[in-house]
DNA sequence: CTATTGTGACATTTTCTCTTGTCAAATGCA
DNA sequence: TGCATTTGACAAGAGAAAATGTCACAATAG
């Protein structure tokens, strides 16, 4: 094998490991040399991809929220019956990806926080990322709403907001409420949003 | 004076201080020894009040949660001319509080996060109080929903969420957006649920 | 086969930070 | 005033983790 591909294996080896630590003992109390006892290498490989610890967190955290938000925008594009519906299979594949791998959770909501000015920015971009797909799950489920009016203003931040807090409070509760009962009161609000709309074709103010 | 007061008040001193390493530095990046050069103390006393960095924080977070709590509750009471006010009001206190001192956005929404397992509980606790006070405001605003049947839905929880996570993006981008601008979105919001509701007495389905 | 490069295990250095201890000066109190 | 307690400044040990270095061995290419 050449040694480029190795140094790739040897790095996703770590960002593997990096998923496995944050995700279970969290960012502040894994150390390198545990993440890459993990890993199955030796510390010196660390330093062969990484500067630092905080620099395999970015990693980690980048493909967690690539990988939820792929799955979002894969499935937003799907044609539905009803805005309820449509609303409600989007959020239960985005949250079933988090029920699926808890560690996933814990990164997005926790272990990114608070970390340094440099995580607090891609924490910031991966946020806007999702109010982005949020208004244009909205503007598809509900073309009374132009994606345009929606981009201006905080409805869809508050939205995101919503969506995350559910989910955060939903992993700390150990996934104790069914996922069916959660997108229950979900599609009934969607249901009287789209009845609201429906009944006022001015839509919503700016 | 009194040595058990003079060692409240280098306890005070210290949490003070805390607020503002945790608050502008960040928890991880502040030393125990940072701290106590704020506070214009040595590091033995910092001993003499807490057991660890953490409990500092916890302590800090306990305070700046009950006030921010403590406004809200305080101006949820009053009455307003229209739930659109009501509603408007208690959110300008609320925001205002934070943007008058971002040290308590960062601490309540980033530096809170992924500490430990205790002080994770200590969220988890914050924002039940939050959700809280928000199904209540809810059904002061909007007496057409029960507050029993809040308790039950998600609403409250996504609102918490939502006014969370607007705040969080609020804070990161050094409050750029003037708070009156996303007051009247917010009042636009509560305008239209006003209206839905009393076209529809039937209310929100559990 | 042999020289070069990559590898794995381990040692070492360095840098922090926590935590406890010491002690003289200051302060409060009888 | 004289005694006891409190205080402030600093020292120092303990421990952990980061970051780098060493070296024998294995793999591979020519």
């Amino acid at each position: 094998m050449e040694a480029g591909l190795r140094t790739e294996n040897r790095r996703a080896a770590l960002v593997e490991a990096g998923l496995e630590a944050f995700g279970t003992v969290g960012f502040a109390k894994s150390s390198i040399k545990d993440i890459c006892g993990l890993a199955g290498l030796t510390q010196r490989y660390f330093y062969e991809s990484f500067k630092k610890k905080e620099d395999l967190l970015s990693a980690v955290y980048g493909q967690v929220v690539n990988g939820v938000l792929e799955t979002g925008w894969a499935n937003v594009e799907k044609p539905a019956k009803t805005p309820a519906q449509a609303v409600t299979r989007t959020l239960r594949t985005y949250y079933q990806d988090l029920l699926d791998d808890p560690r996933k959770a814990r990164i997005l909501y926790f272990e990114i926080l608070g970390v340094s000015g440099r995580i607090d920015q891609e924490y910031q971009a991966a946020t806007k990322r999702l109010v982005d797909l949020i208004a244009h799950a909205l503007s598809r489920a509900f073309p009374a709403l132009s994606a345009e009016q929606l981009q201006r203003t905080i409805v869809p931040t508050g939205l995101a907001g919503a969506v995350n807090l559910i989910a955060a409070n939903w992993a700390l509760d150990s996934y104790a409420t069914p996922l069916e009962d959660i997108l229950l009161q979900v599609q009934a609000l969607a249901q009287l949003l789209d009845g609201f709309l429906k009944t006022s074709p001015e839509g919503v103010p700016a």
